[in-house]
DNA sequence: CTTGCACCTCACGTAACGTGAGGTCCTAAC
DNA sequence: GTTAGGACCTCACGTTACGTGAGGTGCAAG
């Protein structure tokens, strides 16, 4: 049987049969004019082939699959199957993101998306799933109106709290001490006041300077709280 | 920041950064030896790229997300799930036929498995999902015992009609008869007497000659017991 | 002045082919 | 005998997101 006749019978293209011949996986014999010639046996090889292609195996592990009886069937085969559950699990993590990035902004623009996008991995990245999971449900308790309103909040505060520190006012000073309450007040009442989520925060703002400064927290900030609040 | 100290910062390689700027992707300032500088606005852009990249975005997407504001992010995500879904499927879908085989054939060796893999791939081209849930239940109806013992009994029919073939027997010889109902019954069994799963059964063998063959079924037995039975 | 490190630009390799470009073979019709 | 049209052949580059050298330059310290 001619190439082309191949192709047809089993809906392959020519080019793959050209491939799976220049890499030893398909090796027909050939005319005097050098046209390939593909024979019972080799009909009887491509058809194993494209079952276990279809069955999600690579060129390479047919190949040995194929050739080679010393070949772990099992081993593969488990191999296989991990991999497919990890790209499975990472493809099901990564949907929920998105899906809740969609349903969080539905009139979102561009940036904002970007950005969602950006703190949720910045999220992944400093919280652990357990605190992830917290975090989601007391976000749900404090519900819409509240977490739409706490940037603000927190906008003010951080400004209250820049005044008194180009004021030269002293961390003791009652005024100050109110501020630090709030601040220590908002903070507990998005972690839930776990100590561990807490740690989890601070490590974000150290670690992300970039984020911090664009939430108007600074290293001076933090410092001046923390001695308000000793 | 130096390339060097901005791959150390987020722990991507060297090479990426000058990938990201080959492709146009984040393209730095230059020093006059011709040294990247990556500046506040660079490293922004980087941070936002690798949180797209995370979310499994290509880098052609991110691109397009960053610079043209009238990329439609909305459906560049749906897009983008869609995908995720398919895959997800597609693998789920992997997953279960292999671990099928892998429970079924717990001592078999490569040959056995990877046919296995062949017919269990050639099922779902000739059969749909619910037929292939209807003979999964009737397979287990049957047992196992049953299920093993078969095919002796279809081999050993095969061969007696080959011999009456072979002999020239009338198609409605009181023998062949009985061997007929015998076909019948076999296909009843293993069907649940369902026309349209004998129907596709019928296109499998018409479609996979070389399977038939190795059944020892071809177009003339195929005739002779149509005869039989009418 | 030299050593050594950080930087630079090619440029090939990866998986599984798609897609031409340009040349050869075969078959049938004239 | 020749000629037209398929079918076949062999390069060889393009795809994705970089990894991995090879070979050359810039810069600060000893």
């Amino acid at each position: 049987m001619k190439i082309g006749d191949l192709a047809k019978r089993t809906g392959i293209s020519i080019r793959t049969l050209h491939h799976y011949d220049e890499i030893g996986l398909l090796t027909p014999t050939r005319t005097a004019a050098g046209h390939r010639e593909y024979g019972r046996e080799e009909i009887v090889r491509l058809q194993q082939i494209l079952s276990l292609r279809q069955s999600g195996f690579s060129l390479e592990e047919i190949g040995g699959l194929l050739d080679r009886r010393d070949f772990d069937v099992r081993a593969v085969i488990g191999l296989h199957l991990a991999r497919l559950q990890e790209q499975i699990r990472a493809r099901q993590d990564l949907c929920a993101r998105l899906e809740a990035i969609a349903a969080h902004y539905p009139t979102a623009t561009a940036e904002e998306f970007i950005q969602a996008i950006e703190v949720m991995t910045m999220f992944d990245k400093y919280y652990t799933k357990e605190q992830l999971e917290t975090l989601e449900k007391r976000r749900q308790m404090l519900g819409e109106e509240r977490m739409a309103a706490a940037p603000a909040e927190w906008s003010a505060l951080m400004q209250d709290v820049r005044g008194h520190i180009r004021a030269g006012t002293d961390p003791k000073d009652p005024r100050v001490q109110e501020l630090a309450r709030k601040w220590r007040a908002l903070i507990d009442e998005f972690t839930g006041g776990d100590p561990a989520i807490e740690e989890s925060l601070r490590n974000m703002y150290k670690g992300e300077t970039r984020f911090a400064e664009e939430q108007g927290v600074d290293a001076e900030i933090g410092d001046y709280i923390r001695r308000a609040l000793e």
